[in-house]
DNA sequence: CGCAGAACGGAATTTCTATTCCATTCTGGG
DNA sequence: CCCAGAATGGAATAGAAATTCCGTTCTGCG
């Protein structure tokens, strides 16, 4: 009885696992070339799965998954997920110290302003939710869903935050239409009514979309408005406000909350354009 | 004999565990508020670790570990585990079956949408810390602040992305390009020697932005790459691959992640380049 | 068509982990 | 300084998960 397979020895790392899996997965038999397809396809999954959920996950016998294991060299599938298991803790015995250490020496690795922006990110988030009522929500987006064409404006740190909207319509085919900065006053012309503007400017307010919002609304076409505080200047004219308050950084900010609040609105509206 | 704890029920989600967390510290006794405050600091550690492994890690026994989950309001640590390993799935349906999913699961109603975006947002944040290692991040950081001019690329989904790194850079006055879709070959010409690409592109990975990393990588200019798998394509010429999985909402996926890094990762680029 | 070897899936088994229990230590009030 | 109640850590237990075993099914070749 000679065991081919288990004479090879384990693999170390992640790398060399998918090396072994793509070196081997051709001469395996089916249910583990199943096994092997979607381990590929999912490697981010071994960490925090169960033998029979990667089983079932690849529609195969927890048996089957566990020879799939063993034909790549490990003793099981214990062995294999404790790899990229080690991955994901891996960088945390520096990072320990560093969390102990920083706060007081003030130094600024790259690794603990991830973990700082990240923080923000997670208390941007919580706070959206009370910052923000489900009813004007659900008229804004019953709003844009019944709009002939979405306007959407945004400068400076807005841009990105609009460009995703646009994105995101663009491929749900809502009729949406991204204004630039250049000259874009003049885009108000391209807006009619039937129309409606999605703003968003944080303060120190851009003129150019404030400009633009006003002159929008003046015509009594209903004007949204995305920005950070009561006292955004759109507000006045603007027939719903939403506020999303990002923590910061050492004064900088990321947009998770704005993002996350505009690709939900963004989903919602597509969602009411075709009922059923 | 009252457990005002137990009588709590359990959190049902990451948001509401972080919630939970930050409400009840100051009232624990001291090991378990050790238990609050690493585990605070380190959420994603618990998706694939063990009770043991977590208490170690905290410096407490593992039965205090286990009261720290039951005053939190779980059974115990299994239950409270489940939900930060809840998986984040690669299969991308096309987007007219992805409204069908959200109208199926009920998941309508643009407070309920925000809401799972919101949930998607903090799992993506703790996902982050996993997926990225300090060491490639600094070394990135470090490359780009020694670069002539640090150009970026990433287009549709992506674009969102770079135009908001492009605008920290600026702001920071950080010598940056953005280059945009049409006749991006062209801009190849306009990098050289000295300078850096970061590249960012998400399955399906946009042909255009592979093909600009490639012939650059091929010119010897370091070129660095953030994507949301190991299979994207300049993962094989790329100097140092970042990975950020976004966790989604049927089939939808926010930012957060992705921003959150590079965000952090302009910050500290700035900071290499002007210490003190 | 039948046979041999490989592949397979389900059940039995073993190993390991989460959870509970309890004796001991600690803390604060009298 | 002592006592009562809470908190703690380690050992015992219950439970679940990984792994193995084995009878059955499948495959390819004679």
């Amino acid at each position: 009885m000679h065991d081919e397979m288990a004479v090879q020895d384990a693999p170390t790392n992640v790398t060399e696992v998918i090396e072994r899996l793509d070196a081997v997965t051709d001469r395996l038999p089916k249910r583990l070339k199943q096994c092997a397809s979607f381990t590929r396809q999912h490697l981010h999954l071994i960490a925090v799965s169960k033998v029979s959920e990667m089983a079932e996950a690849c529609g195969v016998a927890p048996s089957a998954y566990m020879r799939f294991c063993q034909a790549l060299g490990f003793s099981g599938y214990t062995e294999m997920q404790s790899l990229f298991r080690a991955r994901v803790t891996d960088f945390r015995p520096a990072y320990n110290e560093r969390l102990a250490n920083l706060r007081e020496t003030g130094a600024m690795g790259t690794g603990r302003l991830l973990a700082d922006f990240s923080e923000a990110g997670h208390k941007s988030l919580i706070g959206l939710a009370s910052s923000v009522t489900n009813e004007g929500l659900d008229r804004i987006a019953q709003s844009m869903a019944d709009a002939r064409v979405v306007h959407l404006v945004g400068l400076r740190r807005a841009f990105s935050v609009v460009s995703s909207m646009a994105y995101i319509f663009d491929q749900l085919g809502v009729p949406a239409q991204l204004h630039f900065g250049a000259g874009m006053l003049n885009a108000g012309r391209a807006i009619f009514p039937g129309d409606v503007l999605f703003a968003v400017t944080y303060a120190p307010f851009s003129e150019e979309t404030v400009a633009l919002a006003k002159s929008i609304a003046v015509r009594g076409i209903p004007v949204f408005c995305l920005t950070d505080s009561e006292k955004c200047p759109v507000a006045d004219c603007a027939s719903e406000l939403l506020i999303a308050r990002e923590d910061e950084v050492g004064g900088f900010r990321s947009l998770n909350a704005s993002l996350t609040l505009t690709t939900a609105l963004a989903v919602a509206v597509r969602a009411l354009r075709e009922p059923g």
